[in-house]
RNA sequence: GGGGUUGUAGGGUAGUCUGGUCCAUCCUAUAGCGUUCGGGACGCUGUGACCUGAGUUCAAAUCUCAGCAACCCCA
């Protein structure tokens, strides 16, 4: 027998496995925190990056800037330099030239975009300004570096930037974007929860944050999206102004918002099974793959299986024809480890009757269809898959949300998931709820409940959730 | 940030304590051939490794130091 996954419940064993028997990464590159992106992996990758692509091309537009950023402009915002100082790379050399201006590989984009936008922002007809581009940045982390979910490269940041005339704009432009991360994590099964993040947790230089969380098997939280509200911090430093109606020079007000590759980590990670991946159709590399289950010489099988491709493939499905001489189960193991939504075996008893067997990834349900029916069956089919992954995470998710009124129930409640908590709004007493528990405050809730505060015992109706991080 | 452990074929390991027996063991992978094939087949014949550098020594996978990398624990 082969080499067998670990059981999920192991989930950081799980993890590392799946991601190198599955095609997904290699960790091997011989740079801490860097690895290679699989043609398996990367498939999923582009897949999962055209649904954010057309969310955003709706009204954004995408552009490409440098990855190297003078120290001159890097260093202009005093909160975003302290922010990020410990983990940015610097150039210092050209050849054997030492540079007198060093040059930051981008930890994220800011510093280089925003003075492009003084000199593209003349007035308030430039405005909104709405711009995203999906490239690599790099930051030094210093703690335990980990697969798609902490990198030293992050090889596919999304970044989206915009530019408004006023305060409150930019943040109907901050909750459009909570709209579109919402919708981008629904279409990809993915369950998750919106907070507005604490003053002391905010992106270095923005007014505040508002943070998509989801939850990995493990119980810990992991951060999938950050939404910023900058206001005109970055606009009074790089001098972004406009013309007002009245002939005025103003500063604009701006965002931005981010999703990395750890979307692509939290669909391996939430979907997955002891099996392997699991995918929503609509980002799976391979949709359905086609097994001949031969006899004899097996001719026969062999061509209706070819029919079979043909015909689904020329239906806009993507679909594998595994030809290979592995033995049946063999292949069922394998394609089954790799997520593919549906697998066809084509043999002789449904050679005898015209029909194929059909058999879904994530219920094992296997069912007998009439070869004219096949086409609309596999659209039903899929459709059927990615509701039922939504519904099977939801509840996964729902389950280890829980509502507590004391730090040792949040205790309990942080060891499996997400603690839900009344607090008072004091920074003193956030950091005495992370330290009395181990977790994190994550963010307060929109959504609000009377109680008290489980520190000063103050009457609160604000809601925060709190959960071991990644 | 602090502490610890480890590095041997593509992956997992034995050998390291006590230097020579080791052109290195086993499982897996992989190539060829044959028998197989409705849930991880089997036989035969092959392929393939001691992290990098310096040191000690007649002799280093084995001992020492440094670097790089991986993992674990604590804050």
């Amino acid at each position: 027998m082969a080499k067998a996954l670990p059981k999920k419940a192991n989930f950081s064993e799980w993890y590392s496995e799946i991601l190198s028997m599955a095609g997904i990464v290699d960790v091997r590159y011989p740079i801490k925190g860097l690895c290679v992106w699989h043609p398996f992996g990367l498939v999923l990758k582009n897949k999962v990056y055209l649904i954010l692509r057309s969310l955003l091309d709706v009204d954004h537009q995408e552009a490409l800037f440098p990855l190297l950023i003078p120290e001159t402009e890097f260093m202009k915002e005093a909160e975003h330099i302290k922010g990020f100082e410990e983990e940015v790379y610097w150039v210092t050399k050209g050849g054997t030239t030492h540079l007198d201006v060093p040059l930051a590989l981008r930890p994220t984009s800011e510093t280089a975009i925003y003075p492009m936008f003084k000199l593209w922002i003349r007035s308030h007809a430039d405005l909104p300004l709405k711009m995203y581009q999906i490239v690599n940045t790099f930051r030094y982390e210093t703690k335990h570096t980990r697969p798609l979910i902490r990198v030293r490269e992050i090889t596919s940041f999304k970044e989206a930037h915009t530019a408004h005339a006023t305060w409150e704009a930019a943040e109907k432009q901050v909750y459009e974007a909570v709209r579109i991360y919402s919708k981008f994590y629904d279409r990809l099964a993915i369950p998750h929860i919106i907070t507005k993040r604490p003053n002391w947790d905010k992106f270095p230089g923005a007014d505040y944050s508002i943070a998509v969380d989801t939850l990995m098997p493990d119980g810990k939280t992991l951060q999938i999206g950050t939404i910023h509200h900058l206001g005109s911090n970055f606009a009074k430093t790089f001098d972004i102004t406009y013309e007002d109606v009245n002939g005025e020079q103003q500063y604009v007000h701006q965002t931005c918002y981010g999703i990395s590759e750890r979307c692509i980590a939290a669909v391996i990670a939430i979907h997955g099974d002891d099996k392997g991946l699991v995918f929503p159709p609509e980002v799976a590399p391979i949709q359905v793959v086609v097994i001949p289950i031969p006899f004899g010489e097996g001719k026969d099988v062999l061509e209706a299986s070819k029919r079979v491709h043909k015909m689904l493939s020329d239906a806009g499905f993507r679909v594998a024809l595994d030809d290979s001489d592995e033995r049946p189960g063999a292949k069922f193991y394998k394609w089954e480890m790799k997520g593919v939504p549906l697998r066809i075996e084509v043999g002789p008893r449904d050679l005898k009757s015209n029909s194929v067997t059909l058999v879904r990834r994530d219920t094992s349900e296997k069912t007998s269809i009439p070869v004219p029916d096949l086409v609309p069956a596999i659209n039903q089919k899929l459709k059927d898959i990615h509701a039922n992954l939504c519904v099977r995470a939801k509840k996964s998710f729902d389950e280890r949300v829980v509502e507590c009124a004391t730090l040792s129930e949040v205790k309990t409640a942080v060891k499996k998931g997400i603690a839900k908590v009344n607090w008072c709004g004091d920074e003193q007493c956030g950091i005495k709820m992370e330290e009395g528990t181990g977790a994190d405050v994550l963010g307060e809730l929109a959504q609000t409940k009377k109680g008290k505060c489980p520190v000063c015992g103050k009457k609160t109706d604000t809601v925060v959730l709190m959960a071991r991080t990644y």
